[in-house]
This record gives C-alpha cells, structure tokens and sequence, in this order.
RNA sequence: GGCGGGUUGCCCGAGUGGCCAAUGGGAGCGGACUGUAAAUCCGUCGGCUUAGCCUACGAAGGUUCGAAUCCUUCACCCGCCA
C-alpha cells in the first residue's frame, strides 16, 4: 500500500496536520475511520468542496473507512464567516437541503466502493445527537471543557470581534458543537481523524482537545489548503454565479465549461489537486501547457475529469459535444438539427410560443441577461449575437429565414455564454424558407 | 438600564435640504487584442412601455415647494459606563 500522506503531499492537498508521524503510523496499523462535515447552507455544494472530496477519496483508496457528515444541527446555527453574520435559515429549508445534498454527494464514495471494494461512507448529520441536547447538558457536559480565551483566538473570531460587525453568542458557539460532533462520532464509530478545510482548523482542533479532555484519547486532524486563483479570489465563481455540483443549479454543460474556460496558471495549479491521474501524467499535461498554452492540456484534463466525476460519463459525452457544436469551426447552418437541438438543450434553453419577439426579450427570457435594461444595454455595446450575428437594434425581431432547423435561435453573449431559444412554430418556416 | 456612534446600490465607501439614480475603488458585464486564457486599454454597471417615467440611501411616520441629507418612533449593529 502507497502511503497515503504521501500522495496527499504530492498533490498539495495538506496544508496543515496535527502529529503527522504519528497520523502516519496510525494509518499504517490498519482502516482508520475518518470524517468530514458539511453544512447545508445552500441546496447544494459548489467546486470549492470538491477538494475535501478528493481527501475523502485518497483515503478510502487507502482502505480507510469513511463518514460523511452533513450539518443539520451546525446548518441552523451557522458557522461565522471572518465578515458577518449569517442569516439563519429555516429549519425545514435546512432540513431539505440536508437530504437534497445528501443525495448527490453520495456517488463520490459509494462508486469506489461498489466498484473496487473499498469501504462504503456510513452517512451522519449531527442534528440526531446535537437536538435532544440540553441546556444544561451543552454547558455542563461540554461549555467546562471549552476556555473563552482560546474561543477567542479563533481566527473567524477574532476578525468578527475587531469588526463592526461583531458575533452573536449563537456562531460564537459554534465550534463548541462542531467539537461534539467528533467526540460524537469518536465514540459511537472509533472515529480518529477529521479532514476539512485549513479555514476549518479551529474547529478540529477544538474537537481533538474535547476527545481528549473527555475521552483521554489522541484523534488527528487534516487542513487542505485554502484554493485560490491566482489573482485572489475563491475558486468556482464565473460570471458572478457559483459554481455547483447540482446538476438543477449548475449545467454539466456551464459545469465543463467553468474546467475548460480556467486560466493557465490556475489550470495548471489545480490539475494535481483535483484529478486523480498518476503523478507522471499530471507532469506532462502541465509540461505541454507551458510548451503550447493553447491546447489548454490541464484545463481539458480537469474538465473531463471533474464533470465525469460529479454528472458522469454521459453528462459528460453531452457537455463535450455542445462545446464542440457551439464553439467548434462549422458554420451552424451546417450541423444537422439532432446536433444543434442536444448542444442547445445542454447549453440552456427557452420555449417560445410565438417567433415574433424582440432580440432583448430573448436574451432576457434565456437567462443571459437578468433584466431587459441589461439585454438592451448589451446590445448597445455590441456583445448580443444571433447565430453568431451581431445584433446592432434591441428591440429587432429574427426574421423568419433566420430561425434554423428544428426552431432554434442560437444566442450568444459576449464570447462564451450561449443559450438556445426554441419555437416550434418557427421550425417550418426557418427549415424550408432559409 | 444610561450615554455616545452607526445602518447608503453586489462589496467597500463618499455624500449633511435642491446641481443625487447618488463621487470614488473593487467585483461583474461588453468591446478591442487573443487561445472559449492572462495582462492591458476603452466602455458599461437600479428597473421600465428607455429623449420620458418608476422605485431606491435600515423600517414607519412627520416638517418642507423640495429630504439619502432635518424631526419623531421602531429595529438591528458597534463602543463606553452600570
């Protein structure tokens, strides 16, 4: 078996780590069962998690036994962000977007374990021990073992205290129940090592001093890095939107395209974290990018890779043929409707009834432009195109010899965003008349 | 509980009665250049039935010909004191 630390240091997925010697050894006796949390504060995760993802993975490859922990309890209360407070959500809401993420995380292990025998996740959410806890128990059987002094220093803690924001007493209290949920899951699993997110490391350390101070044994605990692009920002943003790993928020078509569209030296930066190909082959593909940049090597690799691994290989097969269709060197007229019709539906699409509509209308009712000033403002400035025409007036109409194969309308914005407009009853006029 | 400070558009942050849909910066968006890249330059950046109108400066009232700007109450945040 291949050390497993090793690897994640090979992939610069270890940022920070408790006694690693130690972590090494205790790997090495055998399955270890290990966990990673997340909290439901949207109705899905976005890129950003997928690194704890590739963690999780490693490990399980390793032949360690995995637990998935989704944030119920911690979801309604709210972990503090370093800027300001949270606004709470509604438990049902929360509750909803706690299976609802459930659901979809789950192929990430479950594949690897059906397929290649390692160890299935056992799935938790904290709210089934951290409900029935009451007052008295929270502070007495836990608030003794925490000091306000080290509360403090947390980093998100601090931050909050120096701002004008402040902190409620709630997020402040946080990470007393992230802490519970590893002496939770020490006890009722054999749990001995939490990995999350180097953002995180406040709260697994607390958890590993609870364990301790409560059970009197020593747990370890994993920080990947914090992932940025190069020029700062968090990653899985693009044109404002997040990212997300549901298919119902994020296209796999949008979702490929994010991989595809990545700058050189994040590209390149991110290959080794997020593919799980052989060291030597990520070597190469990022040798190739630095000979010729415009193959985009990594940024294919990790969108191939990634939309394989979050939609599957037939979302996959789709979102790269769209690609090709839309962006590819034929002329639109010259594919055939199938094709158009499936990279159309993939890239976003809008049924209209009647083809008399004005261009800003269109842009607008396809979701590239939020309001109708916005598609007239775009317009304006030259960036609407209608099967790859630029639209010169707003408020124009498609003639009837411009609506392709089928009833579609190709509509572009800017370079890269594309979305199709699909009216049936163009489809007789546009096919024979053009 | 008392006193003081604050709440402005996606974010930060100017603006203390008309010249304010609101300075500036960042983000975003479009164009040029490219490789569906970066950098750079230019433009844009509340909404609409777009030479005009509507809605907005924590919320609700009020003063005024006229309010983001003045007054009252409320909510929330920060600080000091108790």
């Amino acid at each position: 078996m291949t050390d497993v630390i090793d690897e994640l240091h090979r992939r610069g997925l270890i940022a920070l780590s408790t006694d690693e010697d130690a972590l090494r050894a205790h790997l090495a006796e055998g399955p270890v069962t290990y966990y990673c949390g997340f909290d439901p504060t949207a109705a899905s995760l976005h890129v950003g998690h997928l690194i704890q993802f590739m963690v999780l993975r490693a490990l399980q490859r390793a032949g360690h036994q995995p637990i998935v922990l989704v944030g119920g309890a911690t979801g309604l209360i709210g972990d503090p962000r370093p800027t300001s407070e949270r606004v709470l959500n509604d438990p049902a809401q929360v509750a909803e977007w706690v299976d609802r993420i459930r659901r979809r995380v789950a192929p990430f292990l479950d594949r690897p374990a059906a397929e290649d025998g390692h160890r299935a996740p056992v799935y938790v959410d904290n709210l089934e021990w951290t409900a029935p806890m009451s007052a008295i128990e929270l502070l007495r059987d836990l608030g003794k073992h925490f000091r306000v002094n080290r509360m403090l220093a947390k980093e998100a803690v601090s931050a909050r205290l120096n701002s004008d924001a402040g902190i409620s007493y709630a997020e402040f209290s946080y990470q007393i129940l992230q802490a519970n949920d590893f002496r939770e899951l020490h006890g009722r699993h054999g749990c001995t090592l939490q990995t999350g997110g180097s953002d995180q490391w406040g709260n697994l350390t607390a958890g590993i001093d609870l364990v301790r101070r409560t059970e009197g044994a020593s747990v370890h605990a994993l920080g990947t890095p914090l992932i940025t692009t190069a020029d700062g920002k968090k990653i899985g943003k693009t044109e404002g939107a997040t990212v997300w790993l549901d298919p119902e928020l994020t296209s796999p078509y949008a979702f490929f395209q994010y991989w595809l569209t990545l700058d050189d030296v994040d590209a390149r930066a991110w290959l080794p974290l997020f593919s799980e190909r052989p060291a030597e082959e990520v070597a190469a593909l990022v040798a190739e990018s630095q000979e010729r940049p415009a193959s985009r090597a990594p940024q294919r690799a990790l969108a191939e890779e990634l939309t394989a691994l979050v939609h599957g290989p037939g979302e996959l097969a789709q979102a790269e043929a769209a690609g090709r269709a839309l962006f590819g060197r034929a002329e639109l007229t010259e594919l055939d409707a199938a094709t158009l019709e499936a990279a159309l539906r993939e890239a976003g699409a809008v049924e209209v009834d009647d083809p008399a509509v004005p261009v800003s209308t269109l842009l607008q009712a396809a979701g590239l432009a939020s309001s109708l000033s916005e598609a007239r403002r775009t317009v304006k400035e030259g960036g609407a195109y209608v099967n790859n025409v630029r639209v010169t007036d707003a408020d124009s109409v498609p003639a009837a010899g411009e609506w392709l194969p089928g009833g579609w309308l190709v509509l572009r914005k800017g370079k890269r965003s594309v979305a199709g407009v699909h009216c049936p009853a163009a489809a007789s006029a546009g096919g024979s008349g053009a």
